[in-house]
DNA sequence: ACAAAAGTGTTCCCCTTACACCCATGT
DNA sequence: ACATGGGTGTAAGGGGAACACTTTTGT
């Protein structure tokens, strides 16, 4: 865990006589890149070789959980841009050294790629992508932590309006069912999912064209700002 | 936060030189008594008079969050018997004290009524009724976690054969009904309900009668112990 | 006999799903 | 002209919701 913070900067807290655990933060950060479902992950080639590890960090005190998540992602991803966070589990992450206790408490969250890719530090930073997550290996147990990250997009998008932090102000049509199609694993037919989308109004026309397809495609955006739940029952 | 331990035994971590946050367990335990949903909540007449607490405590080290629970239910409550637990969410609790600052694993929890009546302690605990939750103060937000754990409650037992764990062995089918509607809050037309929870296979008869009502009813048992989700998508 | 709770089917509507052809533009 | 992706409707089936009367027992 050393590799999470500036040990000096909180030395007693790595005392054998520490009688508490350590709170930290682990974060899943999605997004789409080049129309791959993608996780930000950070490495240290030289501490841990061939594996990957949740950005993430000691919970300072005084400030929220979300506040700490802020400063966390900046310092450890450069990403400076709004993302969209949700905690997800706290898992008791017993890592390797038998000095320390590091609780997890993980967050859920999704970039657009196009928002921060001039941000990212790519030297401890990479973008995995979300199928190929069983070839890599990842410190103490940060691959369940995707795992059941992956199942809180799949409900998020199921039954909210989330899909608009994953894509930009405007798109077409397709370019939503294909976030869809992506993140679910499946293959939707278009038309029931237009009908769908349109039912629970999710979207609306910009009235304008995208002209970089073949055929011109009506272009759309969301119609809430905020995070909507769709009710199923 | 005083309450929630014995100082002396973690003297250090009250420590105004403490730099990280410290992490406890609040739990909110939901149960059915004389058909109505009740909370199980701490008090202390003398220190918070007129307010009522989650139990909970300090996480201790080296435990996992589960064996913290155990732990911690059965100092705060006396209750042995097994029951049902999940992680809710990991509150900012900043309490009122500005030399702590405690970050709560809160714990959603079922209890049946008729295996803990024996055990519990009811010089430090009450049963507080769901619906009388507005005619109480708690400290600090642990009346938002018990909102938060409501609404996991009514998702489970939408989605789930989480009512198992508020029944007992057997019982009749209007029982199971009722159980639904308390948590719920709303009636159910009996007909569809039944249709509903046979055709999820979620209970099966027993071949026994209940003698104690007007007319005898089938008492019915669930089918599975083990939780179950049943698929909505 | 009457009160109290148990038990039991049908209809309608809406939502989901499956499915195929034409259209507008670029090359 | 042809390739590419965009745009559109209908029919069938399944699941949920609404709804009332008869049965069995205790008193």
């Amino acid at each position: 865990m050393d590799f999470l913070i500036n040990k000096d900067k909180f030395a007693d807290i790595w005392s054998d006589k520490m009688t508490i655990p350590i709170a930290a933060m682990d974060m899943v950060i999605f997004t789409i890149y080049k129309w791959e479902l993608c996780i930000v992950l950070w490495y240290d080639r030289e501490r841990f070789p061939n594996k990957y590890a949740l950005p993430g960090g000691i919970v300072a005190k005084w400030f929220s959980l979300e506040d700490n998540f802020d400063t966390i992602l900046e310092r450890e991803t450069w990403i400076k841009s709004w993302v969209y966070k949700e905690q997800l589990y706290t898992f008791w992450n017993p890592g390797r050294d038998d000095r320390w206790h590091v609780i997890s408490i993980s967050y859920f969250s999704l970039v657009r790629a196009q928002s921060f890719l001039t941000d990212i530090d790519f030297s401890k930073i990479d973008l995995v992508k979300y199928k190929d997550l069983d070839k890599i290996e990842t410190i103490y147990d940060h691959k369940e932590i995707i795992t059941y990250a992956k199942q809180r997009l799949r409900w998020k998008l199921e039954y909210t309006n989330m899909a608009k932090d994953m894509l930009g102000d405007s798109f077409r049509i397709a370019q939503l069912q294909e976030v869809y199609e992506i993140a679910l694993w499946k293959k939707i037919d278009k038309r029931n999912f237009q009908k769908k989308i349109f039912k629970l109004k999710m979207i609306e026309e910009t009235w304008t064209l995208d002209k970089t397809t073949n055929r011109p495609a009506k272009l759309y955006r969301f119609v809430d700002t905020e995070l909507k739940v769709y009710e199923v029952i």
